[in-house]
DNA sequence: TGGATGACCTTAA
DNA sequence: ATTAAGGCCATCC
């Protein structure tokens, strides 16, 4: 287990009901702009181990970016069950959903 | 065009 | 065999 990992972890767990992040936004705030592909990583590969609210991470276009339609439709459900919009391609509202944590390590490319 | 983004694949312990 | 860390470039806007 990584600084990062574990940054991430901490930083994934931190996102409230009804928020949403990104995998740029949270490996920037770990600290590693570069490094959104782990974030992914850590998504699929620790998330039942640490029971990470894997489905309110999204990518930046403020899509479910899931592989598999099956799991793509279950974490559309627990974002509407959580409050968040859809519309009916997926897409999520991030102005009003993104969520900025108080922890940013660095981080200058947010709007 | 250029820049940001990424739900993987491979290697190490 | 399983679990964790790390990466660099193809893809989309």
């Amino acid at each position: 287990m990584t600084l990062f990992t574990e940054k991430v972890i901490e930083i994934i767990q931190s996102i409230p009901r009804g928020k949403v992040m990104t995998y740029g936004q949270i490996a920037g705030t770990a600290g590693n702009p570069r490094a959104a592909r782990q974030v992914v990583r850590v998504l699929h590969a620790m998330s039942p181990k640490y029971d990470l609210p894997w489905h309110r991470v999204i990518n930046a276009k403020g899509q479910i970016a899931m592989k598999s339609d099956s799991a793509y439709n279950e974490q559309l459900m627990r974002l509407e069950l959580e409050g968040i919009e859809t519309d009916i391609n997926g897409n999520i509202d991030l102005t009003r959903y993104r969520w900025n944590p108080e922890i940013r390590y660095e981080w200058s490319n947010w709007v």
